[in-house]
DNA sequence: GAGTCGGTGTGATTTATATCACAAAGTAGC
DNA sequence: GCTACTTTGTGATATAAATCACACCGACTC
């Protein structure tokens, strides 16, 4: 039984669209598809990396332990990859990803997505970019957090999910209030009171996991004035 | 006037080491050294980016500007490339870089290294492998800052410094008070504090500039404990 | 329907850290 | 050497946000 068709899959990543006929036949040979469920581990902190994890379809948080709980580190939209800093960079995988919404992952052989990148020049190049992009936007949200106070990481997480991940000023919210502070760096109870006073101010509107933005220019504005 | 050679060159990154000899040719006529004296600019963030910087010997900080002031977002010591994610990710720099001591840096055409990449599968390969490792150290950092306090993180970036960048407990300092507080995501003052504390409880000794390690294990507890 | 449980809102309190303020010590220029 | 400027240490105060505490609300189970 044929798990999947690598040739004329339609979440192709921008790597894999510069990939031979041959190249994807060996890809398909060593790859699995893998459906995920809504809250399900994709891969585990401090396990043996394995695998290359491409995210096809699906949302995904990145976290890792910290000293007093977990941490999400992103929030990560198909198509992408994962866990390549932790499949390259270091044996044992240095976070975790689990499924925000239900979310089909291909796993890809390691050495094979080494040799890809040894032999298929453009391959790489979409690779070193797709790691570039993700640095400068861990250095941007990196600053933001350090420098912040509450209501402007609330604002700016609130609008990046927006942009970003739902691409509608409405969108239903996959995260806890509770995980919602591990990704902004804050507690729980302070992101509830920010969510309040923003709902008050009429600025967003929401009832415990449906959020809608109905004044962007001023979530804009308390997002970069901090 | 040969301002430099590749070929021979003695800091060859681990990336340039994979380059045939028509490539250390080509990236000879397409690439310039220049020596920076502590404190000046190598790159300005929002100036247009138009070539990889590579370090080839010396410490520089990489910061960007944030709501509140300057973030210094690591410190890296030579050899390493410093630009890539400016260059590949963006047209214009999301971050500037500026020399902690003196310093030799290799501003190479980013055409060129494009094409390396392109052609030279080792070489690509080698970068990945230099990303994912600087995305695995940042993860690891921005978990730190966001959980720990002060004194865990001011004592986790002495041990970082000690480790990673001096490779000796007892080491001349290259920022000051406040760049400190910039690099650990807390104020001037706070550091003074954890620095007077540390060296009361006889973990560390300072004068100003100079400071040594004296108890790393106690450090080291301090780091974890937050 | 009663009972458990994870998630949530919100007030009261505590606490870590920023900020303010100023003196002292370095450092650079002339 | 003296002057001006930056950097540093440290006490007093202010404040943002964590923590604690409790009530409430679905969603499940039995």
């Amino acid at each position: 039984m044929k798990t999947h068709n690598c040739k004329d899959c339609p979440f192709k990543s921008p790597a894999a669209r510069n990939l031979t006929i041959e190249e994807l036949e060996v890809l398909e040979q060593h790859s699995a598809l893998v459906n995920f469920k809504k809250g399900e581990v994709i891969f585990k902190e401090e396990a043996l990396s394995l695998n290359v994890a491409y995210l096809r379809t699906g949302i995904v948080k990145v976290h890792k332990k910290g000293p007093t709980g977990e941490k999400i580190l992103r929030i990560m939209k198909a198509p992408t990859y994962l866990g390549i800093p932790t499949s390259m960079g270091d044996k044992i995988n240095q976070f975790s990803a689990t499924a925000l919404v239900d979310t089909s992952v291909c796993f890809i052989d390691t050495v094979l997505f080494r040799n890809f990148i040894f032999q298929n020049g453009k391959f790489a190049y979409e690779i070193i970019v797709e790691l570039c992009r993700n640095e400068l936007n861990d250095y941007e949200r990196f600053t933001s957090q350090s420098q912040k106070q509450v209501h402007g990481i609330v604002a700016e997480t609130l609008l990046c999910m927006s942009e970003k991940i739902f691409e509608s000023s409405q969108f239903n919210f996959p995260l806890t209030r509770s995980e919602l502070g591990d990704l902004a760096g804050t507690s729980r109870e302070s992101v509830s009171r920010v969510l309040t006073e923003l709902s008050t101010e009429k600025i967003i509107q929401f009832n415990t996991k449906e959020i809608s933005i109905l004044d962007k220019e001023r979530l804009r504005q308390i997002s970069e004035k901090g």
